[in-house]
This record gives structure tokens, sequence and C-alpha cells, in this order.
RNA sequence: GGGCGUGUAGCUCAGCGGUAGAGCAGCGGACUUUUAAUCCGUUGGUCGAAGGUUCGAUUCCUUCCACGCUCACCA
């Protein structure tokens, strides 16, 4: 028993105490529905004339108590359904149940006839009624609902039953992320499955989370991009292979950041980017076609068109065209740092020193990404970024490397995958003494990997599509929180009782 | 981490220096085609937590906790 009791919820556990002295089960173990809700819709006519009986199944989610007779709404996964329970229909305990012992929440079973009631809505006339499982809580008032954000993300069951939009928007992911599953199959991918823990975190440059094996004694991080173990598969001779699965980053938290994510990664042997480039583009597009026949959407009041071709911008092209007045801005990856500020002085004043690179980041990130309504390939990166990405031979401080915008949000990223191994070596080692500099998410390095490259890896391009942002933008919710079931959130306070009196109960952390 | 905002009954919300209110839900009663069912009666609150100011704090102040938005870092 929880300590938040209220009235309401003991009286509820009373109710099934009473139930259980009468020989009732509150809580059967088992029942089965002819029909779903939706099945009794789409057959009504039959239904009504062959007086057939059905038996559906769901949860109370409205009462009309009338003495004698009684409406209720049920819910079932597929929709709700009215139903009427009258005195002389039904045998005498199953009256008794429904009046004296069945709240709205209870998930109850109804058999009997369909009908249309004198105001025209589908009916079961039931003949029979039984409560399946009693609920003790209370569920939110029923013209509101349940508004509060933070209750909705810590009891998502809750906001499940009453949201049914929220609902929808989990039934979408789903077949968002099925249908991907199924054409890239088609096209003749292997999902295959990496690992979640490993020993040297790298394919990123984020800030892990740690974790300990007792057994053998080590730590451990859990992933943050499956990267280079896929790239080893490449090495073992798989030419086409993809995983979408959960990615960790110990970083910030925001309306587009959870610390665990769901990642689409993908490789293909031979290819380079421009050809990863096509497959992003067809694979968006089509699963945007099979999930919600259309390609055109809204997301925050921006529309936009999966069905064009998606057009590719340079980065700096990127930064003449969406930066008003900038149409013959000049910047060069090789200018040193002060020419650079120079230059973008008239648009952009970096907040701090640092490399050309990073301040013409800071610039793109700034004045360009919020206006990607898209969908758009941004493409030539700085290689400076891209430790594991080729560079391009004619210009060796760009790398082939592209991202997708759409919603003003990168939704994917890839590259032309390096697999040189001494310029991997290489590219390792300053990350590592970037780390050195104190640069918490530059990556480490892995010797291992650096042994599968020297054995050989086929040219090939990979891509990483970030499935919640996606779904956000296909389905039009403005925070990664509304598509992620459930999003990480501080544990909530131990409750009221334990810790009433006395010095400090939870010691103040943080410092 | 910084800024802004929110936290009052199970839920949705008022109140804002003088000891707490509504609707829904609950409980008791009436009601055999209702659908925000209706009608009569009624219970329910450490006003997020701890300190302070005050004769008196849900209200003002401080700190803390949680959440939302936003900025920074990142996908």
């Amino acid at each position: 028993m929880l300590p938040d009791w209220n009235e309401i919820i003991r009286t509820r556990y009373q109710k099934a105490e009473r139930m259980r002295a009468e020989n009732i089960e509150p809580f059967v173990h088992r029942w089965n529905p002819t029909h779903s809700t939706q099945a009794v819709k789409a057959n009504a006519d039959a239904l009504i004339a062959s007086k057939e009986k059905v038996r559906v199944a769901g949860r109370i989610i409205a009462l009309r108590m009338m003495g004698k007779a009684a409406f209720f709404h049920i819910k079932d996964e597929t929709g709700p359904l009215q139903c009427y329970v009258k005195i002389d229909a039904v045998p005498e305990h199953a009256f008794r149940i429904l009046k004296t012992y069945t709240d709205v929440g209870d998930i109850v079973g109804v058999q009997g006839e369909v009908f249309v009631t004198r105001t025209g809505e589908l009916t079961v006339l039931a003949d029979n009624y039984e409560i399946l499982a009693k609920s003790m809580r209370p569920l939110p008032e029923k013209w509101h609902g349940l508004r509060d954000q933070e209750t909705r993300y810590r009891q998502r069951y809750v906001d499940l039953i009453v949201n049914d939009h929220v609902r929808a928007t989990f039934v979408k992911r789903s077949k968002i992320v099925a249908s991907m599953r199924q054409y890239l199959t088609e096209l003749g991918y292997l999902e295959v499955e990496t690992p979640m823990m490993h020993p040297i975190c790298g394919g990123a440059n984020a800030r892990p989370f740690k974790t300990h094996h007792n057994a053998l004694g080590i730590d451990l991080y859990l992933r943050i991009a499956p990267e280079l173990y896929l790239k080893r598969l490449m090495v073992g001779g798989f030419e086409k292979i993809f995983e979408i699965n959960r990615n960790f980053r110990n970083e910030g938290i925001s309306t587009r950041h959870n610390p665990e994510f769901t990642m689409l990664e993908l490789y293909t042997a031979y290819w380079d980017y421009r050809d990863t480039m096509d497959l992003t583009e067809k694979t968006i597009r089509e699963v945007a076609q099979r999930v919600f026949g259309t390609t055109k959407f809204v997301f925050e009041d921006q529309e936009f068109d999966l069905g064009p071709e998606f057009p590719r911008v340079t980065y700096l092209d990127a930064i003449r065209k969406f930066v008003p007045g900038a149409e013959h801005l000049d910047l060069r990856w090789d200018d040193p740092p002060e020419v650079t500020k120079k230059k973008i002085a008239p648009f952009f004043t970096p907040e701090f020193d640092g490399p050309t690179y990073q301040i013409i980041i800071d610039m793109f990130e700034t004045l360009v990404e919020p206006q990607l309504t898209g969908p758009i390939f941004i493409t030539e990166f700085a290689k400076a970024v891209s430790p594991l990405a080729k560079s391009k031979p004619a210009d060796p401080l760009v790398a082939e490397r592209f991202e997708l915008y759409i919603g003003g949000m990168e939704i994917a990223n890839g590259y032309s995958e390096l697999n040189d191994p001494q310029e991997q070596y290489l590219r390792f080692k300053e990350q590592v003494e970037a780390r050195e500099r104190g640069d918490e998410e530059a990556q480490q390095m892995d010797e291992d990997y650096i042994r599968a490259l020297e054995y050989g890896m086929p040219p090939a391009s990979g891509l990483g599509i970030g499935i919640d942002r996606l779904v956000m933008v296909l389905t039009n919710s403005p925070s990664i929180r509304d598509v992620i079931l459930f999003p990480l959130l501080k544990p909530e306070q131990p409750r009221g009782d334990e810790d009433e009196h006395g010095e400090e109960q939870a010691p103040a952390k943080e410092s």
C-alpha cells in the first residue's frame, strides 16, 4: 500500500474487499472478447440485424448510473463504445456489481446484442456484465483531462489512458520505425545488434555514462554511438547493414535532447556520402508516404514537403544564402581566425576565441540552423570536427560529410567513411590531444578499431538518423519528451511520513 | 549551470496578510434510452518543503525541491 492513500482510494480498496467477501473476484484471470470496439462499429449493420452476441472489454471512461439502468462508455485499444445495462436484462448479481462496486476506471467485460439508442449511438445492450480488473485510483477529471506536464511524463500510463492524441503519436512512432526497418530490409540491408557497453567509448564526440562490471572488475561506458562496431562489421564482410537502437549521452536535457535517444545507423559498402544522401532522402520520403500517405507536413507552424528533391548546399554556401547581406562573403576554412573574424564582423561576433572552423560553426549554428525548415542537406563540413570521415581530395580541410535539416533541427548525419588506418590513427591522436587539453567530448584511441581497419575496410558510407527528432517533425511534437514514452526525469521525492522531522532530510547535494 | 515562470482537494483551477473556495470525481438518496445525464444532501486540504518578517502568512521575504519555457553544451 502506498502512503498517499486518500479517501477515494481507501473506499475503492474496501470495495474490492467487499467483493471478495461476496465471492466476486475483483481481478479475474481470463476473459475472451469476441470483438474490439472498432470491430463492433465496423460490423454494426450485420451485428444489429443478426442479433449476434458480442463480448467486448475495456476501461470505463464515463458512467451514467440511473437507478435501475446505466449507460457507460468503455474504451479499448481501438476506441470507445457505449454500453447499456438495465436491471431486468442481466443477472441480479451482475447489476449489483455494476451499481455497488463499479467505478470509472474499472476494466470490465460486457456481453450482449448490438443496437442503436434513441439518440442514434451504437450501443451494446448487456445481458451480462462483470468487472475484470478493479481500478483503485481515480482517473483525471473528465473535461480537462490531465494537463500537468510533469504528471504526464512521470505517469505516462495515465497520460495514455486519457489523452488520445498521445496514444496516436506513439502509434505513429512505432509505425515509422517499423516501416523504416521494412524498407531498408527490402533494399537488402541486414539489421544487426552491437554492444551497448563499451570498454572504450567512441564513434561520436560526447560525454558518456560510466558503469561497472563486477565480475570482470572493469569500468564500461554506455555507448554514445555504435559506429565503430558497425564499421568493424564492414571489415568482416557485411556490405549493407543497419542498427536501430539507443545511444546514451551524458549531457544536458532539453526539448530536443534526451540522455538516451534512438538512432538509425546504417552503412553501405562501395558508396560515398552522395549515395548515402540519395538513400536518406528516399528512405525518409518513403517512410512518410507509407505511414502518413503524404509528403507534406507541418512542424511548429512551418510547412515542409518531403516530396521534391532535397536541396544540397555546402556549409559555406548556406551561410552566404541564409545570412542576409552575406551573398559575397568569402569564407575560407584555411583563413587564420583573425581574418575570419574580420570578414564576418558585419554579421556576427563570436563569443569566444577559437580556431577558424569553430568561429564558422558558431556563426552557422546561430544564424543559419534555425532557418533550415528544410528538408535540406548541408554538405562539406570542417574536417576538424569529423574525425571518422574521409576528407575531400581537392580540399583537405573539408570532410565528405552531410547533415540533413528539417524544422531547424539536425535530423541526420552521414559521411564517406575514413578507412585508411594510418590516417585514422593520426586523427585519433588529435582527439586524444584535445582530450588532454580538457575537451571531455573528444574521442579516445581505439587500437582494436585501427587493427580492424588494417585488415581492410571497403570504401563505404554511413548514416545516422535521429529517430526521435524525425518522429517530432512528422508528428508535429514540439518536445522530444512528447515522442519518448518515458523521458528521463529526476526521481520523485520520497513521500511524506518517513522523513518528517530531524536534521536534514535529503542531503542537499549539488555544489 | 544562468534567466523567466509554475507548484492550493484525486483531477482542472480560483483566492493572495485575518485561519481555504468552485467544478468534476467521491460518499448517501431519487431516477429503466443517457451521453458534460439530471435532481437533493454531503465528505475531503500539513495551500511543494524549511526558515524568516508579522499580533497573525496559502498570501510578503530567503533558501531548498520538482516541473515547464529559454540560453549555454550537444544529436
